[in-house]
DNA sequence: ACAAAAGTGTTTTAGGTACACCCATGT
DNA sequence: ACATGGGTGTACCTAAAACACTTTTGT
């Protein structure tokens, strides 16, 4: 045991998944820097160094509370990246030492994943220069090893919502209708569903209650609106 | 962005399954230390700090190699432990200082675990005045939040087999009985299975492939031996 | 002969899949 | 009237669950 010890770093990054009607949109911040190119703009995911004190989901939590403001979305840690090769950038070593002031070498992070209603509150609360919601598809080249880290979130939470559907619930509004649930679900499993099926099927789960209120000004048929009963899914279970 | 840095290290832990034909053992090493209240004698989960120049994954694999002598065995990262309470219990922390001669504040370890073939090789690999094949109901309390680590990696590997069936047969024998790969199941999702639907089952996949050999001497009717055949598999995925 | 574990089929139930047309609303 | 998305039922198939007795071998 005489080897040198790894002088790491820990930090934490942040997949936060919204869900607006069509597509998956994920939470990412604007970085700003330059190397020898010049000056460069990209994206990152949210993230941060931890703190002493601090434990590694309270570290999360701060990131996006500091980010949208927001205190209490849910977090689950899904992985873990040490690879030595995620610095391999010298733009992303450069930038890292200039913000954060600490001489680096590796930054083993913890990666976790957030589902979020995404309203109207949460869009107008992140300052659209410093940071914004993209679509998956409109993701780009993300510094660091962050599109690897959005691959595995998106696994990851195929894995959950398996074992625990009541997730999808949190990408949605309180009041929903059957084809946003249906669409969300096609977006996150990338197949599409039948819809007769899906009805049949949504109308036998206790914990997906139907209301009487319906879409208003809409140019075609208004839709019902459903809720999610928390209290039957975990009667349920 | 001026809160202090943690000076935290990093480290792996591994959880090494193995399957004696009755139940899942776990791999645990030997810990001798001191306190206050005199000498004492626990075990822990193999593991190590990470060196410079070493990925996570290659860490985990060095210390079962170290171990075991065992090359490459599978190894699974499933989750990071980064709670500040890990290194509440002062003799954890004593243990630690003396032995790896580093001021600890926290540690954060990312955990894997491994499934392996618990032949008369690897039972004889292991020097029994440090380490030791321990059955579930037998690991009493260890070291740090390692029983926490174990419960994890328990239900990592419920997860990962029901998505990658191909992991229980690196728990098995080349040649095992169909009651083998039962009991080995019941083990690992806790309950327990019919047996005519069981072999019901195991005759339709084409990757558990029945042989002519049986068992020898033994004081009942001989067991049919089958293997796993990965290619087939691969195939039928 | 008996103890001990191996092995074998049928029926029922639930859930998944495939598939095509009419309904309500705004323009 | 027409364009747009909402909503509905049946038949088939597959997989899982429940359930009890006979076979083989060593002692």
């Amino acid at each position: 045991m005489d080897a040198p010890l790894a002088n790491n770093h820990i930090s934490i990054d942040c997949v936060a998944f919204g869900f607006d009607g069509e597509n998956l949109r994920v939470l990412l911040v604007k970085r700003n820097g330059s190397d020898q190119g010049g000056e460069f703009n990209d994206m990152k995911l949210p993230g941060s160094l931890i703190y002493q004190d601090e434990d590694l989901d309270e570290a999360a939590s701060r990131v996006l509370r500091e980010l949208t403001g927001v205190k209490d979305l849910s977090l689950t840690q899904f992985k873990a990246f040490g690879s030595k090769d995620r610095t391999r950038n010298p733009r992303d070593v450069h930038w890292l030492e200039r913000a954060q002031k600490v001489k680096v070498e590796r930054i083993v992070t913890i990666a976790y994943f957030s589902l979020v209603k995404l309203d109207r509150n949460l869009e107008k609360a992140v300052d659209p220069s410093t940071a914004e919601w993209r679509s998956l598809a409109e993701v780009g080249t993300l510094a660091f090893d962050h599109n690897l880290i959005i691959e595995e979130a998106l696994k990851a939470i195929r894995r959950e919502t398996d074992n625990n559907r009541s997730l999808l619930f949190d990408l949605l509004p309180k009041k929903f209708t059957a084809s946003q649930l249906r669409m969300l679900t096609e977006r996150i499993y990338d197949k599409p569903l039948d819809v007769r099926n899906f009805h049949k099927k949504i109308s036998q789960l206790p914990y997906v209650v139907p209301l009487e209120e319906r879409q208003q000004g809409v140019a075609h048929r208004a839709a019902r609106y459903y809720r999610f009963d928390r209290k039957a899914y975990t009667g349920s279970r």
